[in-house]
DNA sequence: CCAACAATGTGTATTATTTACATAAAAATG
DNA sequence: CATTTTTATGTAAATAATACACATTGTTGG
C-alpha cells in the first residue's frame, strides 16, 4: 500500500449515507405534441394557489425505489394512458427557490408521442394541448424548462430520427417536413428536403397514399429505425 | 371558471412539499485532463471498505441550500484549488442501488481543464490522473458516468469549442489536433485538419513560437471566444 | 365532361464543402 | 553543413448543399 494512502476505510456505508442531507425530488414531463402543423405540449393548471391559473408541466416526486426513467414513465402512463413512449432525460433543475413548499429538485424529461394515437382521458385541472410557440407565463420555472426541453429537440431532431414519434407510423413527406418546419422554425425546399431524406435511405414506401385529403394524395412512408441503428456513424466530423 | 376546473387548489404548498418523499442527492464531477498525448480523468480511491482499490470520481452530497451547480464548482474548488473552471451538468443517474450506503441520486458534471495550470495539493485517496482509455474497474456506477461523460465531450468537441479549456491558452495547431485525435480516437489528415480550423476564423495568431521542442516550433494560436460566440449559428441541417 | 386548380413528384446546373494527396521551407541535431 | 524532423501550404477530384422549373396526378366546380 503506497505511503499517501493513509485514509481510514468507511466500514459503514449505511450509517455514512444517513448522515447525508436529502431533498425532495421530482420529474416533469415536457409532453410535445404535432398538430395543425404546430408543436404542442401537453400541461395542466397548477393546483397550487400560489400560481392559480398558470400552466403547469406534468411531473410528480420520484418514489421511494423508483428510478427516475420509472418516475417519467409513470407520469406518462397516468396522464395519458400510454407505455412505450419516446422519452429522454434532458436536465435536472435545482434551483433552490424553484417550489414555493421548499426544496424541490426535478429533473426534466422530453416525450413525443402522436396526438392522434391517445384521447385525453382523464382530463382533471383542464389537461389539454397548447402552442408551445405562442405560450408565456407558466407555474414555477416551468417554462424555463420547456425552453430548455424545446431547445433540446431542436438540436435532436437534426441529428436522430426522434421526430417520427410525433407522426403517425405512416406519414406523407409533406407532414415531415411540416414536422421540421414547424419545430426549427424555419422555410426548407420542398425538393431538396426529399432529395436528403430520400438519399438517408431510411425511408420505406408503403405503397399506400393519403387519404382524405383535398388534393392530389401523397405517398405514405415508413421510417426504419432497423436499418438506422445498423448503420448509425459515430463521426459527424468538427463544425462549430 | 370553466367547468372543468372543479379542483380544490392547494394552499400550503410548504405543507404539500413536507409529504414529498426525500432522497440523498450528489454530484460526481468527471475531471478531464489532457497529458501526453492523452485524455486523463481525475480519480481517487473510494474510502468505502465495500469498494476497496477501486478508482472513484470526485463527488459530494449537495448542501441544503446549494444549486447543483454550485454542488460541483465546490468540489472542484476543494480538490483542484480552480474556479472558473469548464463544467457542464451531463446527465442524473437514479439507479436506485447504485449506492451500498441506501439511495443516492446523482447528477454527473464534465468537467475540464488544463492539467499544467494547477499542481495537485491534496492528495488525499491517492488523487490523480489516469489515462481514460485504460480504465477498466471503478467504484459505484462510477464507470458508467465516465463513459456518459465521455461519449458527451466525443460528441461535443465536434460541434463546440470546448476542447480549448483542456490546452494552454496558447498552443500549437498540432497539439490540438493531438487533442481530438486523442479524444475522438480518430486520425486526422493534418493538412485538411489546419485548413478546417482556419476557415472556422477563429484562431488568433499570437506571433509567438512553441518552445522547448526539439524541433522547428510550432505557431502559437488563440481562440478568439468572442468572435465565436457572437457569429453562433443555430441552424446545422438535417443529417443523421 | 372538362377546364382550372393545387399539390405531388422529379431533374439539373451551380456552388460550396470535404477528401485525398505532395512538396517546399524552417529549425534542430550531430 | 548535411541530415532529420516537423511545420506549412496548395491543388485536383469527389461529394454534398443549394437554387431553381416543369410535368403529373388527383380534386373541384361549372
Amino acid at each position: 500500500m503506497p505511503a499517501s494512502q493513509k485514509v481510514t476505510m468507511i466500514q459503514d456505508a449505511v450509517q455514512l449515507v444517513k448522515g447525508y442531507p436529502q431533498v425532495h425530488l421530482t420529474v416533469d414531463c415536457v409532453i410535445f405534441g404535432f398538430d395543425e402543423n404546430k408543436l404542442k405540449v401537453l400541461l395542466i393548471r397548477s393546483d397550487l394557489e400560489t400560481y392559480q391559473g398558470k400552466w403547469s408541466l406534468l411531473g410528480d416526486v420520484v418514489h421511494e425505489n423508483e428510478e427516475l426513467d420509472a418516475a417519467a414513465d409513470r407520469v406518462l402512463l397516468e396522464r395519458t394512458g400510454m407505455t412505450n413512449v419516446y422519452l429522454k432525460q434532458v436536465q435536472a433543475f435545482s434551483r433552490v427557490d424553484r417550489h414555493p413548499g421548499g426544496r424541490v429538485v426535478t429533473v426534466a424529461y422530453c416525450s413525443l408521442l402522436n396526438i392522434r394515437d391517445h384521447e385525453l382521458q382523464i382530463t382533471d385541472n383542464e389537461l389539454h394541448w397548447h402552442t408551445v410557440k405562442t405560450l408565456k407565463e407558466m407555474a414555477f420555472d416551468h417554462k424555463e424548462i420547456l425552453d430548455a426541453c424545446y431547445s433540446w429537440l431542436q438540436k435532436r431532431i437534426q441529428e436522430h430520427p426522434l421526430g417520427f414519434n410525433l407522426l403517425p407510423e405512416k406519414f406523407s413527406l409533406r407532414e415531415l417536413q411540416n414536422l421540421y418546419e414547424a419545430i426549427l422554425n424555419v422555410e426548407l425546399d420542398r425538393r431538396n428536403f426529399r432529395k436528403k431524406f430520400f438519399s438517408m435511405d431510411f425511408l420505406v414506401d408503403t405503397g399506400e397514399l393519403e387519404t382524405d385529403v383535398k388534393h392530389r394524395p401523397g405517398k405514405l412512408y415508413q421510417f426504419n429505425f432497423d436499418k438506422y441503428e445498423k448503420s448509425k456513424r459515430k463521426w459527424i466530423g468538427i463544425d462549430f
